[in-house]
DNA sequence: TCACGAATCTAGACAGTGACAGGATTGCGC
DNA sequence: GCGCAATCCTGTCACTGTCTAGATTCGTGA
């Protein structure tokens, strides 16, 4: 009976952590609104369990944010192209692709209202990822000056991540078919900002 | 006694909607994370009192977020400029320094999470707004297709509101200086992607 | 091997939240 | 002047995040 693990759970989780983590990012963007305690009941622990281990319900949802910055540096490095600019374009419509896949977990991540403690982990995670993008930019024309490269990466990244909010948030389109128009838009003005 | 308006408050306050309208907004953006009874503690009324002009917390937020887009509008409305090209980076400005103003309310009038319903006067406020920013764009070149339009009016308005998401969540600039470049960026950025 | 401290988890309690119900007060049209 | 609807207050409910105290387990050194 008590050797059973799935008729009995463990006192103890023994991976407590990533498992809320991990639930959290479900229920988030299935559930609307998923309270802490609605994440440790999914994690089948008690109400208190999750503090062990988060100092506040807003260190969870930095965790999750973190989490999520993770995977949109893999999708980043996932991107296999032949030029430095079809490279940059690809990046973008990956993270367009992350957006739309996991609509509140993005917007935890650039959101402070949200998320208002920055965590050692989510720091290091976001910043991880923006260095991807600056190094795609960078790539595109290796020479540019400093200034150019300040103000290249900053309306590149602005384009990137504007498209994606209006589209999450159903401001530019509403029909399927138009995911795709959205995608050229970005890919269209990207060309036009990385020309010389 | 009972005459004196500012010893004792009226049973019937009179105008408590746009009050609490009013209220919530300051209290947004000064007090964190407020919540429907500090408003109206801070509206000199009962905790249920609220509930008579909005049918749940969610219609109070939409309707400070209405009245973001009102006052965004009147600031698009106030630009004036000498040529279409100056007209639409001088609104581009206004969009980013309504954002810098009020940054609490602007992230609640694009994050579909923080206000859940859509209400008609919600719905009529942003696109008022919308068609402001619209009609700015198509002076630039009237004589411009619809496809070009579409993917312009698309780009633009990404373009504004990614960089002024990103300096609201201080994703780009911290120094107060900073801030001047992040409207030349702007700038820049919206005059290559208007040229044809 | 075993004892002991640290880490982990449970259970209960607390103030504060949004929402609702019932009653009090007020303003307005007939 | 009367009745009724709109407005407001008070009390209550389930739920939330956080804290505390106690139970259980793990790891480590003797």
């Amino acid at each position: 009976m008590t050797g059973d693990p799935a008729k009995k759970a463990p006192y103890h989780h023994g991976d407590l952590r990533s498992t809320l983590v991990r639930v959290g990012r479900t229920l988030l963007e299935t559930e609307t609104n998923p309270s802490l305690r609605a994440i440790a009941r999914a994690a089948q622990v008690s109400h208190g369990a999750p503090m062990h281990h988060f100092p506040s319900w807003a260190h969870l949802l930095a965790a999750c944010a973190a989490d999520g910055f993770r995977e949109l540096s893999g999708d980043l490095q996932a991107v296999d192209a032949a030029t430095p600019e079809t490279r940059l374009m690809d990046m973008g419509a990956a993270y367009l692709a992350f957006a739309q896949r996991s609509p509140v977990v993005f917007r935890l991540m650039f959101n402070r209202s949200a998320v208002t403690v920055r965590t050692e982990e989510f720091q290091r995670d976001s910043s991880a990822a923006y260095h991807l993008l600056q190094h795609a930019v960078r790539a595109t024309d290796p020479g540019m000056s400093d200034a150019r490269f300040d103000a290249l990466i900053n309306t590149v990244w602005a384009l990137i991540h504007g498209i994606s909010v209006l589209e999450l948030e159903q401001q530019i389109c509403r029909s399927a078919e138009d995911i795709t128009d959205t995608r050229d838009f970005l890919r269209h003005g990207l060309r036009q900002l990385i020309q010389p």
